[in-house]
DNA sequence: TTTGCAAGGTTAAACGTTTGACTAAGGCGA
DNA sequence: TCGCCTTAGTCAAACGTTTAACCTTGCAAA
């Protein structure tokens, strides 16, 4: 491979020492206006390339963020991942790209390869909710951040910087829907309940429930990773009970497609037969045909929201922990019949206002 | 932060030479195993982790990666990603991720960010079919690989490495498949031709249709980026003339479910009113309801090639170029109705045989 | 004529490793 | 006892930057 020309070049060929052209190149003091366009020239004719390496072990910024996530194959990462490259790149950093593979003892091989590689900071998306992790880099007051997901360590929460959506609320939401459409029993399947998404989208799911009088019935939350596969299989488990559900939530829209097939394999019609309603609004899902009502999550913008917040905490422009939440939104579409007959029941409960009330949830969640 | 502790520190606590602690640490000669023991002990008291940042300096390798895609967002690079990381991470590689958004200048700021940062190897999965880069990048002999494209400058084609699929194959495939089906107006939707991608499939199409006797009518072929909404235009629009085709051939999946998207709003039915058939095989394009018919690419492999053949040029155990072509497989869903009616068509031609056909195709495409 | 100071540099150390060249101590055969 | 080899290290340079501290000029002011 052919050699680098280093700044040792251009100082030779331009007849200064090596620190008058850092110093040229880097916009420094001291430098006359005359050298300073000699030197760019030469710099320029001899395609110098900064040595970020170099320039990383003095002791600046690497200026790359690691971003920690469970798999790429789930395509709610792809749109997140977007928005914290697309930030990064405007504010001049690069991305490692890193999967745990939903292995946390990997995940902190991840950690160390990161760190040892110089990463200015790292980007979680996958912490469990009592991450080790996690601990350890605060200890340690290494730039990071929580998007997505958060840690549920009393202790830790109030001193991290995260973003993440409002899960509860997004439960309550999912199951508020398919209640008023009439439904009675209710599939919740659920993700992994060692991850604060799962947790906080089903304990939103419970309080609609119990908020609308419904009992919590425990054969009809099922827990199962993140995956289609699993969902699949949870599903077709509910199905085939005495008395099968009438509705199901999914915790997001890739489970949710893994409900979808199991409904459709055992013969029945979505949602003539049985309601479904998916969490993160996937773009598979908008697709005509599958048409899944969701509980939309800002992807796009936790991801810039994230990489932002690292960002600053890296140049020490920031303060305090910044914890961003923000509002899920129902996307209605056509995987629980509302088009065709609307809510049969009005929204339950004379106590205060539906904003009131998912204030209030919002302080319980925290 | 916290500062990292260093080889320095190890042995000052051992009381050994710095220079002893590198050797011990890397399984390097001359060091008793009772020292190699203490040292290791006292590494791990330390917590300690190498500094890659100076190991990179002094001309090791950096044990990283750069990707270079066009973007995330188009579901055909999640799964092509995961095939170059398992593999990366299997040989011990990083990998970072970078966008082009399909422009051209933006990946050439990459590429010198991936080469200042210290990337050992960069693999494309974007290059235009006559790409600068690639020239700059072989003329410094750096070590890059292309995935599912590949350049067509001719003087430089025998020098690179790449892993694609016979796209001229596939083209062909999807319209021998529609022209079996009995169509005979068939709308070729094909990706950006400054691909070599587009390009060959395209090619494949037409050699397909000359070579069944139909015409090639320049009003039924919309070159398009590959994207979706660049799709559904170009469909929407062969759709308003005074005699629409009868059948699509999408030259990769997302953009057949723009063309789907299209084909739906005017009112028309697939596989009934009009076939469709589209190319790579993504996961959305399964999906009970959607079942669209196409050229499947193996992404998850060709990603994992293509690292292999990366990570073996940059550790010199690589001789000369290795080029890897694999063959696509027609995927039969619903979008064509091959089930309901089978091929009207007898294979035709009495020229060789299927097989022979294909390793001509495949000769030509070099 | 001296002093002060701004402008425009230069020097050298430092960042954390790796690695080729050197060395001290001990053991062994002759 | 000498010479030589082996073992287990040490030393110092090098990788390409950055940066604090120092040095020269030349010129203006006193």
């Amino acid at each position: 491979m052919k050699k680098n020309s280093t700044i040792k070049d251009i100082a030779k060929a331009v007849g200064v020492s090596p620190a008058a052209v850092s110093l040229a190149l880097n916009d420094g003091p001291r430098i006359s206006q005359v050298t300073r366009e000699r030197i760019a020239k030469v710099a320029a004719k001899l395609h110098y390339r900064p040595n970020y390496v170099a320039r990383t072990l003095v002791g600046s910024r690497s200026n790359t963020l690691g971003l920690v996530i469970t798999t790429i194959l789930n395509p709610f990462y792809p749109e997140l991942a977007k928005g914290i490259e697309d930030k990064a790149v405007e504010l001049g950093y690069s991305i490692m790209l890193c999967s745990t593979n939903y292995d946390s003892r990997h995940q902190g091989y991840l950690v160390d390869t990161l760190r040892s590689k110089g990463a200015d900071g790292i980007i979680f998306s996958s912490v469990e909710s009592e991450d080790a992790n996690v601990a350890a880099l605060l200890e340690d007051d290494f730039p990071f951040v929580l998007v997505n997901r958060k840690t549920m360590t009393a202790a830790l929460e109030s001193k991290i910087d995260y973003v993440v959506m409002d899960n509860v609320a997004g439960g309550f939401m999912a199951v508020e829907h398919l209640y008023r459409l009439g439904h009675r029993r209710i599939g919740i399947i659920a993700g992994a309940l060692n991850t604060s998404t799962a947790l906080q989208r089903t304990r939103g799911a419970r309080q609609a429930l119990s908020e609308f009088g419904l009992a919590v019935d425990p054969h009809l939350i099922a827990e199962c990773a993140f995956s289609k596969e699993e969902a699949y299989a949870a599903a077709g488990r509910q199905l085939s009970m005495a008395k099968p559900p009438t509705a199901f939530f999914a915790e997001n829209d890739y489970m949710a497609l893994g409900v979808r097939q199991a409904i459709l394999d055992v013969g029945l019609e979505i949602p003539e037969d049985i309601a479904l309603v998916g969490f993160d609004d996937i773009e598979a899902g908008g697709i005509a045909g599958v048409e899944l009502t969701t509980v939309s999550q800002k992807k796009y913008e936790m991801g810039g929201r994230a990489a932002q917040i690292l960002i600053e905490r890296i140049e020490q422009k920031t303060h305090s922990p910044q914890q961003v939440v923000l509002q899920p939104e129902l996307v209605i579409r056509a995987s629980c019949g509302f088009r065709n007959k609307p809510y049969k029941t009005r929204r339950p409960g004379q106590g205060p206002n539906r904003r009131a009330r998912l204030q209030t949830l919002e302080r319980v969640t925290k």
